[in-house]
DNA sequence: CGAACCCTTGATACGCTTCAACAAGAGTGG
DNA sequence: CCACTCTTGTTGAAGCGTATCAAGGGTTCG
């Protein structure tokens, strides 16, 4: 886990050299193929989970063996950082969508560390902040829009994090490639895959986008942004 | 905010004295009147929020002035215990629906106390843990439940969390009183007033509830939960 | 009494899912 | 190499669930 790699996961202040040395101690690396699960729901929760590297999805696993993502998660970030601190279980299972680095902080050990270096605290505090406001977020989305709605919302989060291609800076024409099965896109935002075909056809009609695969070129980024807004 | 009070917000561990004496100096209480706001999205968030009596609602004002509940949290019970953290705005807008006491806790405050003491560290995490957990589960709920399944899991949980009436412990027949206006219940559940007032009837004929204006008499517990499951 | 709420009920409309069929690629084995 | 299957995405037709619109009844309060 890089300095650049705890900054996404604690948000703006990087973290203390002296502190990062007692959790690096404490770390418990491994490694997590496609397809397999990180962890699951069943299995009780001791230790903040963060996906150093890879994507993963979280969800719940099906009575009959599917999966069905709720979220996906592009590393380095959190994969659960709240469930350890309730000593119950995890409220969810994950798995690995590609070769993952996983690792592992017992709670017990953070707490220790959070004794010796309370500054710490705030940071912890702040990064589980950070996932309130998006699941709060993501909560506004499901209440209050449609799906043409959600799909813009994602699109015009996706351009603008990381997404962006060339040149142009964002005066328009961000290119977005999609790095995960569209299946998946859908299960996210709570439609079925037909659904996300029709509405990929029905923006490009509209002149909003253009698709070619798992490509999409984002043209009119004002009217994207109308749909998305409740 | 009593000791009581502060295991409801904390977790099971109760909070020390000398902590909770320390943190008493720095609480800003105040009282809001029904219908008056505890805060906007506008404004920055600078102390963590608690509701220590009455009702609130949390969700966004409409741009007409109308209010539309995502939430409501019945004191004692946190508001916002994370937007302070991130140096940012709320995210909601908050109303009183009855007369409320509210206090605010400065995060800067917080952050000298979590100096002296940082055993309060894993407790505040585990108290905003707590709060993504609940938050995840609504998710879920809205992704994969239809209207009847989210009501009558809304039922059951109003059910188990105080909400049993008198002698015969669970063997059946709950008695759930809506405190709140219907319209209200429904937003929470992301449905129209006429949704829920069909929805109502439906398991009234059914028999798996009986509806006298306020109150609701939960008769078939298991059919209930085998509607609120997945 | 009328006005302003709230809840209910019915008719209708729309969004999205479901089901079924089909095309296109990837892996496999003859 | 082709035939075969498995998976993924696409497209169309039909149906369900929920929203919307409109009307009426029950309270409460001036």
């Amino acid at each position: 886990v890089s300095q650049a790699a705890w900054k996404t996961l604690l948000g703006r202040t990087p973290l203390r050299h002296d502190i990062e040395a007692q959790l690096r101690a404490h770390m418990q690396w491994r490694a997590v193929l496609p397809g397999e699960a990180v962890f699951s729901h069943l299995e009780p929760a001791r230790e903040l989970v963060i996906l150093a590297q890879g994507d993963a999805a979280l969800g719940r696993k099906q009575a009959d063996g599917s999966f069905h993502t709720e979220r996906s998660v592009h590393g380095p970030a959190w994969l659960d950082a709240s469930s350890a601190w309730l000593e119950g279980a995890h409220l969810q299972d994950a798995v690995a969508l590609s070769p993952c680095q996983v690792v592992g902080v017992p709670s017990s050990a953070l707490q220790a560390v959070l004794l010796d270096h309370p500054a710490l605290a705030p940071q912890l505090l702040a990064s589980q902040g950070q996932q309130v406001h998006t699941l709060i977020e993501v909560i506004h989305d499901l209440m209050h829009k449609d799906a043409e709605g959600r799909f813009a919302a994602w699109l015009l989060q996706r351009c603008s994090s990381g997404g962006s291609d060339a040149s142009g800076d964002d005066a328009d024409a961000a290119t977005v490639t999609l790095h995960e099965r569209k299946r998946d896109i859908a299960a996210q935002l709570a439609i079925t895959p037909e659904t996300l075909s029709r509405l990929l056809r029905q923006l490009k009609r509209k002149g909003l986008i253009d698709v070619l695969g798992y490509t999409v070129r984002v043209l009119d980024v004002p009217r994207l942004r109308a749909l998305a807004a409740v």
